[in-house]
DNA sequence: CGTTGCTGCGCACACTGTACGCAAAAGGAA
DNA sequence: TTCCTTTTGCGTACAGTGTGCGCAGCAACG
């Protein structure tokens, strides 16, 4: 679109940069790296694509971001930004505390499904600044629980991957609905001829899929409760031995 | 390779492909493509380098693949299939059996770690064949451990994402430190100085990061025990009530 | 013998990440 | 002001990607 402004004017009429500050910032170009994921997709972010969102040229963006996939760790600890967990000192406890934070990673997953299809080749996530202050909190407030230091960080481990690997889960799901452009209920409609077909041979699995009346998503909101209350559970009996 | 052989050969000189069989198989094409995986990681996989490692034109793959997608979803099954789950008559008991159909899981993907990058894109990987099997498998155990059927499918499903949570967490790890060509034990060192760097406000952390002398394979190994430890102990307690 | 259907492949197209080097601007110094 | 240095944006180019299309050779069948 820049090109084309100019392809109006002249070689005399030079295009003239009336910047107060720095046309590209870092995090101008996360910001709009998300919008553009959110949007449309894993698949749809190049740096083509993402220089034209902000009015630039692709190649500009190297200036603020070394290369496609500085660009995606910096991408995943902003959305990391997004979640929020209650300190070490709410009177609801430790409990109340890990949930709400689960629930909250859940969110941002589902609020951004393409981050499953990162989080397993971004190696070093963990040392963003938004992620190490979610864990610094967490921390806290599993050792103000009493969880001696080192069984706590794995106590949060713990969780985490079960967290991660739902969402890992649910995130692949509503990507291929998405994908399908129907509603999640019509594509599981759709999809009950296959799932008929696969569980031809797998008796208690055919016998799973019985309900159709169901809402779907709130059968995934249940899955997830379930398992993150079995696991605090089990981390539950480590503290009143 | 087959380009240059039949450079040196004239027009008049055919190529004479005699097949007993044909020469490319979806089941062949898979296997290349888990060992192209397992050796060069993701990125080095591409429709051409598979097409060539095969001894076949890129778009060859094409008559037994429909895309790259299909060949993806193909490829996640296929290790799938190297997973085993004792049968639930095991006299060990569910619990023994879910425990070392997790840690079977679990080196699947340390064997494979670049599948950590693809579960968060493959929407309906439980349709596969051998996924299919292994959760028939599971439900079995945990339905004659005494679980209703509708409340196995969530333990099932509350296991296998914890495992995959924490696989995808060590895969990318494991897929970072390979690409820096050092070892664990090396790379961990060298990348000190940023952890205390990341760790300077964040003090329960910056305690965390003690120990330097410990063997980081069997932390991981501990690590992931302990959070499948909690969450078989969650769901002991749902039995005993 | 001819016909039909299956398999492999060369070509082409639109697209990717990014190295390189130039030009314009901004900021500082004289 | 003028000169110099550093920062920023971008055009070009290159090697590589997935894959649609249509042709050519082969196998099996009538």
């Amino acid at each position: 679109m820049a090109t084309e402004e100019r392809a109006i004017q002249s070689v005399w009429t030079r295009p003239r940069r009336t910047r107060d500050q720095p046309a590209l910032s870092q995090a101008q170009i996360v910001a709009e790296a998300v919008r553009i994921l959110d949007a449309e997709g894993v698949d749809a972010l190049s740096m083509r694509r993402l220089g034209t969102a902000l009015n630039a040229g692709a190649t500009s963006l190297y200036r603020h971001v070394a290369n496609r996939d500085e660009l995606i760790e910096l991408v995943v600890d902003e959305v990391y930004g997004e979640i929020a967990v209650p300190d070490d000192d709410d009177p609801a406890g430790w409990r109340e505390a890990a949930a709400v934070g689960a629930q909250s990673v859940r969110a941002m997953i589902l609020r951004h499904p393409w981050i499953a299809s990162l989080l397993g080749s971004v190696g070093l996530s963990y040392l963003g600044p938004n992620v190490m202050r979610l864990n610094e909190r967490l921390l806290a407030v599993f050792v103000t629980a009493g969880f001696p230091g080192d069984e706590a960080e794995q106590a949060i481990s713990s969780v985490t991957a079960y967290v991660i690997g739902m969402g890992t889960s649910e995130a692949a799901w509503l990507t291929t609905v998405a994908k399908s452009g129907r509603s999640e209920r019509e594509w599981t409609e759709q999809l009950r001829p296959a799932v008929v077909e696969a569980t031809r041979e797998h008796p208690h699995q055919r016998e799973r899929i019985a309900q159709d009346d169901a809402d779907p998503e709130r059968l995934r909101d249940e899955k997830f409760r379930y398992g993150l209350e079995r696991m605090l559970d089990g981390l539950e009996t480590r503290l009143k031995r």
